[in-house]
DNA sequence: AATGAATGAGCATTCATTCAT
DNA sequence: TATGAATGAATGCTCATTCAT
């Protein structure tokens, strides 16, 4: 089937760039570990950028949809957005070499990076903003605040924890980070007065 | 002067680098922006990793050795932290190719994130680390948050206002958002009750 | 077929070196002669030096081979002797261009002369060896001579009228020298008293 | 003194060249060894190829006045010979250096070996050349054979015994072979009758 | 659809030589 | 004479991509 075939290249790719690093990687070797021969991988893709962008499209609109869905039942911002956190930890922290990918790998050009930004990534954090929003309006965040900028932090904060993650060598696990990184954001760190 | 064309070279390639990305930079580029010879540049340098690697050394010492001598006459912890996020933002904002290379290029590779992880970034984040833990001793900052934790999800806030930034193509400054980081983090994003 | 491809690139080769000297022969122009692209060449052998050393090998061992075939049927030492003279000389002259491979390319490196030495040469060399003392105990040659001595002064002697017919530009006929090394050798030079 | 650096560097190249090969020898590698700048040795020199040719030229030179030195006082063309040959191997064998560079170092291109058989080889072989014809007129040796051909294939000999010598990481004594070469020589492999 | 042999553009690095001091 | 910093031409090898089968 096309789509298995298909299927079977990202993982591949996914593999070998977490070990080597994408400029490092060579598409015979993505293929190799694939069992197709060199050329195949162009019936499939464009070539090595086109498989770069496919695995981020693809994790990225998963991340997105699932996050939709899960959320979606979830009346109160403040839930909501605990349960964002704990998704994008479980989602890498289950799969290393995807999170190896998105952290490292996909950060090594400015022109994936603006690509990366103009696409899904502005979607992922407009989830975030929404939300933030939305608890602004419900009540339970603060208003003062500036929901666009709070939705980069949170999502900056989230970020630093799995490429901290990475470099420990995947020591610990990772999902249940979310809890605490919520609980300083929504609380603060300064001591109450 | 040695030092002077060294300076140069770093120059020059903070310059291509941001511009190109690390791999797709040519040394040659380098040596042109420069106005020297290509095979000049090995009388200062290794070669063309090493010229990251020292983009990296200086600027993060720089950082450290700044860092340091700015927050040593502040008493309080959280004015210390303050001061740390506005010198971060105002030193990459006030350069915007070497925000380039140490956002993007320098997190091309596993290999070099651990070096960097493992020299002068620890240090970085130790400094933020110590800083909370004396907050906490002093009584400003809550005791109930693991202030390493704390640590890196500053780091990562501030890193990504960086990101952002340069995502955006520069169009606003920088330094000010120093301010409103500090002020999230600080109060937290819950509404009082 | 992959034999014929291989074998044209060992043909440039041996012109090409012949030519200009290993040192001196870039890549480009043994695949230039061979009417393949350059990175054909590395389908086929690992490295410009792996070349060198694949014409060594085949032709070494065609040597060995085709001595061996054409002495096994003779019973006299002295005549074996007088055989293998021949076809060196004979199949040295008739490939000019791997004859200079051979007497002045290949000897450029100690590094490629002790691996020369090891491998399909002192196999060579040992055939010789063996014919002598084989003469000796037939009786045909003097018992009072170093058998291993008189085989390298036997190649030497053969080796150098190579050199010097290469030298001359190959203005006459290599293969009869043959009749008067071994003549000189047989009876020596004092004349009889 | 001038002669006295242009001896140095001469000295230094042979230890350089004998180590590394000509073409993998750095100029500065021998500046280096002779502490000097390495620019100082265009001031002596034309460039690398011409320290080479300088080498050979010098030790050529040499051999040649020493070996008519050595021979003019001896009246029989067989003891003449015998000389020739012991100080040949006398004098490689007592600067091993200066014995790789001229048994590997110089073969490994057609262009100098052609200068070098234009120049100081050529009257080397002629005094060889020369020897037989007045042993042939002295009736001390045989008549009926090509005195040039004899003097290639004495050369060959000799010569062949020091590239044994080398490559045999000299082991063993190299000058007592002469006496060993000239009694085969002389006296001819073959049994008397 | 699949193959994998062939392609050839691309590049970091070396090092003989020069020349201002 | 002597220096040694600077030069820049030169090249073996890699690997993404193509295309005949």
């Amino acid at each position: 089937m096309v789509a298995d075939k298909r299927e079977a290249i990202l993982r591949s790719a996914i593999k070998v760039f977490a070990r080597k690093g994408y400029f490092n990687s060579k598409v015979a070797d993505i293929a190799g570990k694939a069992k197709i021969a060199d050329g195949t991988v162009y019936l499939y893709f464009k070539g090595k950028e086109d498989i770069l962008h496919s695995i981020f499209d693809r994790t990225m609109s998963e991340f997105i949809s699932q996050g939709n869905r899960e959320i979606e039942d979830i009346t109160k911002a403040d839930e909501k957005l605990r349960r964002i956190a704990e998704l994008h930890l479980e989602k890498l922290g289950a799969d290393q070499d995807l999170a190896v990918v998105f952290q490292v790998q996909l950060r090594g050009s400015i022109k994936f990076m603006r690509e990366f930004s103009a696409a899904g990534f502005a979607e992922y954090l407009d989830i975030i903003h929404q939300t933030i929003k939305e608890g602004q309006n419900q009540g339970v965040f603060r208003k003062d605040l500036n929901p666009l900028l709070c939705a980069k932090l949170f999502f900056g904060a989230i970020d630093e924890m799995v490429t901290n993650w990475i470099l420990s060598n995947k020591r610990y696990d990772l999902a249940p980070l979310a809890g605490e990184v919520v609980k300083v954001l929504y609380g603060g760190i300064l001591a109450p007065k």
